[in-house]
DNA sequence: TTCAAAAATGAGAGTTAATTCAAATATGAG
DNA sequence: CTCATATTTGAATTAACTCTCATTTTTGAA
């Protein structure tokens, strides 16, 4: 399984100097903030952990909030495009939903530290809370339109689907229940989208189907 | 609209100093950890507000977190325990949990501070988390074992339904979008548990029906 | 009212971390 | 390779805040 350690430094090998240095107090971030918590981090433990000094974070983030954003939304950014390049070619919502909820949650549980600094930012940056849910809203909206999920698609919406998926995201991470806690999450986003539970049901049989004609490793 | 301004200093009123005196610390900190957030809170603003000397504060509390757990805590059970009171004589399992939501909900609303401090101890301190969900719990296996939620009742289950909660009131409390929004909780919630929409709808029909039997002013 | 025990006081010792900036170093275009 | 520019360095400055404890004040039972 891909444990995506010091993604930020391998994205910028190419370019300059700026730009690697920023990749490895991101690299830095996600590490440090996932050990100790945002809250509890100090800029000094993040330089530290990078191999640089100091005042050098100063020339890339404004402050530890500044920091915090940034690798909250990089890291949602890079789980969330790699799930949309995967489904592409799959246009049933019920299943779209399905599908990505499951992805999300396994990449997020086993790239551990990714999973720990999106719950830790999800609750505690409202920022980064109003601006990661582009996919999601686009999915919701085409199950409405497709008359599947009766409901109407608005922030509120969002949000209480988005906190089904932190809150088992969270206790996956804490208690190590890695299994099953996915489908039960997904059951209960489509059951609360409107869908009885028999049809429910059938999404997942048909996710589980369509999981079978990727390789086992589909990250 | 009964806010409860100083409610742990009109508990204590009688008691000796000690309680009093920790019965204000309680409320400067629900009204200092409302306005600045737990983790922006200094002890000497919670002394400074109670009108005490900051070595006081060691009197009754070992540190922050010592304080906003006890916060935490004595404000749910204020809430809980009062909406249970008003529930004794309701046995239908789905129409409990409506109005415990319904009621939650508009108490953790009118009360802003209260529900403030709620929402930012759930995500912040897991052991009020673990702790708050008794009554919750017991309506869940009433409607599991009357066969109304066709679901396993665990910690898992209890997560998820409270995540729907607390992403409701933080909702309300940051937008003011004051209406409509406990119903509509109410509903995901019942249909997470496995009722068809059609089966919510009569649910929260009938918790209006029974909400009219009260005092408009229910709490 | 008395007085031993309980509680409150608040100044200060001790700690910790954020941020700045002049100097040193590294970069990469020409 | 050269050198103007960009970047990094880290010691020093600044600013808090927590928690302790010797002392003072208050309490309430007798």
């Amino acid at each position: 399984m891909a444990v995506m350690e010091k993604y930020f430094t391998h994205q910028s090998l190419g370019a300059n100097k700026r730009e690697r240095t920023r990749g490895g107090l991101l690299d830095s971030a996600v590490e440090v903030f996932a050990r100790q918590g945002i809250s509890n981090a100090k800029i000094s433990d993040i330089t530290g952990s990078a191999g640089l000094a100091n005042g050098t974070f100063y020339n890339h983030f404004k402050d530890k909030d500044d920091l915090a954003i940034h690798t909250a939304v990089a890291v949602a950014q890079a789980i969330t495009r790699r799930i949309d390049l995967d489904m592409q070619d799959i246009s049933d919502a019920a299943l779209r939903v399905v599908i990505a909820t499951g992805k999300f949650l396994l990449i997020a549980t086993q790239n551990r530290e990714w999973g720990l600094v999106i719950v830790d930012s999800f609750w505690q940056l409202p920022r980064f809370r109003a601006g990661t849910a582009h996919y999601l809203a686009a999915d919701l909206r085409r199950g409405a339109d497709q008359g599947q999920f009766k409901v109407a698609v608005d922030t509120f919406l969002l949000d209480q689907v988005m906190a089904l998926v932190m809150s088992s995201l969270s206790m996956q991470l804490l208690d190590g229940h890695a299994t099953a806690l996915a489908d039960r999450t997904s059951q209960h986003i489509l059951q609360l989208l409107g869908l009885a539970p028999a049809a429910a049901l059938k999404a997942l049989a048909k996710a589980r189907a369509h999981a079978g004609d990727l390789p086992a490793n589909g990250f």
